[in-house]
DNA sequence: TCCCTGGGTAAGGGTAATCACTTAGT
DNA sequence: CACTAAGTGATTACCCTTACCCAGGG
């Protein structure tokens, strides 16, 4: 990305390899930017790319929305060692998948402000996340003034900014960790921490506040009480009252934790199965304490924990789930849910026509529905519905919405599916005349992979576990601690996306990671729809770590062992294909883990947490973790070398064409450029570069290398390379 | 003294995940 | 009858909002 800066201050892009704009649930447009090319941002390198404000300054040629006067943005750089950064924007119109569709073009122009924050003092912060407002005066006045926010829980995106709201704080400030400012500093000393992190949070502060202190707890998530701690709760109870932060401290949890274990734990309380009295009880103080009357239907506004004061033999937990998943139906005298009810709730939803599943009125959506049991039962089984698609967690809402009602329409089971959603931005290197940039937004093609998709349209992403095992330049041999091995699989017909935007999971065997590839972001690294294959990278994160592919439609992948080419930009990726047979025969997994992943992919939980992935792919991560392929997939590898590779491109291609063959494959049969050959049945193309990240300007004609299907084994060469 | 700001606590409604048990199918 | 998978109820750790409180400063 090129910019230039003018004396106004106005630093002004050139040119950009491509974005991504993504769209969260409050309307807010998330545009991705790689910004592998930051010694080129500006002649100054105190251009920090800190939040800039980036205007679409055309509203016609924008084609974002005929409605959208302006829109203004902030950029963020996602760490210190990360070259993208990401840009939030927020857009009164919402952009829609048309406008964001193949041809749309943006013309941006990025202000720079001088200070870091300073984009926190416009116009364009909300109020709400600039206000404690703990009165009920408070939210009644910003209501009439017409400002809405978020309630419930926090989505993904959300917590992505505002972690990347405290880095950038902290690293203004040189603070390594966060929790100096929120457990040590004095209110004085992190005045401003507060109302910096929440911007472009649209929540009140004070949700902001509770969020980061839960976040940063580590008496926090520390999971299920033992025995022996309920022991001392109780006796810690009777001590000190309600004293929570006390009982806490004592007991290393958090002053909340042990207030709502607390709530469960009641001397009088039965566990198990409820008795006819006690639901007959249940039953009568219900409609006691709401004044209705027996077989009405109450789902609002009770008082639990009154009323497990009256029932007596159970918490108000126990209370209101009994009530509102069962006796609240049963004595009201409602009909048993079906499989039609299913498909009907998934129909229904999606007549709502909302964005985002916390628009859903699940009040308005449970009424006159015999077979619902209350508005929260109803919201559960669509949670159950739901979580059958794999990787619904990764899905914005309308996608997973729309293929699960596809599933519905062909009367397809819609358990253990994936759903995909197929967008990417096609970069447009243009040479836009300053002070304007243009920057092409495309979508993939749905291509020849959905004709041949039973499921329709609907595309299916594969998650992909990596392995990155770093390679120097001198030295060619694979050792597993300076190794970077990138595994990626695909088919002949494949579409790929490289996504700048990503979470990187270390899977604890050192150099080795997760990837999580998002859902509707990412760099246009296509596979197109042949029996060639063509890898086109457009732009690419600025390290390998920062690659994320993004598979679709794995049935594909199924049928095809053709040959195929690879055309790469990376001229240090090593790509080669492996035959699934030796993949899943180690470790043979369904669809509904290829497409879910390791959990711990699935968005931070927090800094404090451990990822889940993390345990289970330690030391066997090469082994293993690796070999979360569906059956029949092929796979390729692909191996970055090192910055540091002075090699002209066609002697160091040959040299690292033949090491990797020698001493990891055992293979041979290299030629300069095109690196092609049966490695044990297996191809490897070798491209070298002095750069570890792939450019769109870098593509030539003569980067395309043809690569042949791969039949032999390579697992287990993996294994030794990474080992 | 009053009011505002920033921060904090407690109560309680709610969510999401998992465990435990039951039922249906083979 | 045994086994297994799916379904369902119960449980619980954690999340979030609401209401109220308090200290410090202007």
């Amino acid at each position: 990305m090129n910019t230039a800066e003018d004396e106004s201050g106005t630093v002004t892009l050139e040119a950009v390899n491509s974005v991504t704009l993504t769209q969260d649930t409050d309307g807010n447009i998330i545009l991705h930017c790689p910004h592998n090319e930051s010694e080129e941002l500006g002649s100054d390198e105190s251009l920090e790319p800190v939040h800039k404000r980036l205007c679409l300054s055309s509203e016609e040629e924008l084609h974002v929305s005929d409605s959208s006067p302006r829109i203004s943005v902030v950029t963020l750089p996602i760490s210190e060692n990360d070259e993208s950064f990401e840009v939030t924007m927020t857009a009164t119109t919402e952009l829609t998948e048309n406008e964001m569709s193949e041809g749309a073009v943006a013309q941006i122009q990025i202000l720079q402000n001088d200070e870091s924050h300073a984009a926190q003092k416009t116009e364009e912060v909300s109020p709400v996340s600039q206000a404690w407002f703990t009165t009920k005066e408070d939210k009644v006045t910003l209501v009439k003034k017409g400002h809405k926010w978020k309630q419930g829980m926090w989505s993904k995106e959300e917590i992505d900014i505002l972690m990347s709201n405290i880095d950038q704080y902290i690293k203004s400030r040189g603070i390594q960790d966060p929790t100096e400012i929120i457990f040590e500093m004095s209110k004085d000393e992190r005045k401003d921490f507060y109302r910096s992190i929440a911007w472009g949070l649209n929540r009140p502060l004070f949700a902001v506040y509770r969020r980061v202190l839960r976040m940063y707890d580590n008496r926090n998530h520390v999971g299920k009480y033992t025995p022996e701690e309920i022991e001392k709760l109780k006796e810690l109870r009777e001590k000190h009252g309600n004293d929570w932060a006390t009982i806490g401290a004592a007991l290393g949890r958090s002053a909340s934790s042990v207030k709502d274990r607390c709530r469960l734990m009641k001397d009088t309380c039965n566990t198990g199965k409820w008795t006819e009295e006690e639901e007959r009880r249940l039953a009568e103080v219900v409609h006691e304490l709401t004044g209705t009357e027996p077989g009405h239907a109450v789902t609002q506004g009770v008082s639990w924990a009154s009323v497990a004061e009256l029932v007596g033999t159970r918490s108000e937990k126990q209370c209101r789930s009994k009530w509102l998943n069962y006796l609240n139906w049963k004595q009201s005298g409602g009909t048993e849910w079906t499989k039609e009810d299913d498909i009907n709730l998934i129909n229904r939803i999606a007549e709502l026509e909302v964005n985002d599943e916390n628009e859903i009125n699940w009040d308005i959506l449970a009424g006159g529905w015999s077979s619902v049991r209350s508005p929260q039962w109803l919201r559960s089984k669509w949670w159950t519905i739901k979580r059958q698609v794999s990787n619904h967690k990764e899905l914005p809402f309308t996608v997973l919405l729309k293929g699960l009602q596809e599933l519905a329409e062909n009367q397809l089971p819609y358990s253990k599916v994936v759903v995909g959603s197929p967008r990417t931005g096609t970069a447009s290197p243009s040479s836009a005349p300053v002070p304007q940039v243009q920057i092409r937004v495309a979508r993939l093609e749905e291509s020849a992979s959905t004709a041949s998709n039973p499921m329709g349209a609907l595309q299916i992403p594969v998650q992909i576990p990596v392995q990155i095992t770093h390679v120097s330049a001198t030295d060619t041999s694979f050792a597993a601690n300076e190794s970077e091995t990138i595994t990626l699989n695909t088919g002949a017909v494949q579409t790929f996306e490289i996504l700048p935007s990503f979470h990187l999971q270390p899977t604890g065997t050192p150099g080795t990671y997760y990837i999580q590839t998002g859902s509707n972001q990412g760099l246009p690294l296509t596979v197109s729809a042949s029996p060639t294959v063509t890898l086109t990278a457009a732009a690419s994160p600025s390290s390998p770590e920062q690659i994320i592919v993004h598979g679709l439609s794995p049935d594909n992948l199924l049928a095809s062992t053709e040959n195929v080419t690879m055309q790469m930009s990376h001229p240090g990726v090593i790509i080669q294909t492996v035959s699934s047979e030796d993949l899943v025969s180690s470790a043979p997994l369904g669809q509904t883990e290829l497409g879910a992943g390791p959990p711990a992919l699935v968005g931070s939980e927090g800094p404090d947490k451990e990822p889940v992935a993390t345990e289970s792919s330690s030391t066997q991560a090469t082994e293993t973790e690796q070999l979360q392929f569906s059956e029949g997939v092929k796979c390729l590898q692909a191996t970055t070398v090192s910055e540091t590779a002075p090699l002209a491109d066609a002697e160091a291609q040959e040299q690292l064409a033949e090491s990797f063959t020698t001493e990891t494959l055992d293979s041979s049969n290299m030629e300069t450029q095109v690196v092609e050959g049966s490695i044990g049945g297996g191809t490897v193309l070798i491209v070298p570069s002095p750069n570890s990240f792939i450019q769109t300007r870098d593509i030539v004609g003569d980067a395309v290398l043809p690569l042949t299907t791969l039949t032999g084994p390579i697992l287990e060469n993996q294994g030794e390379s990474s080992d």
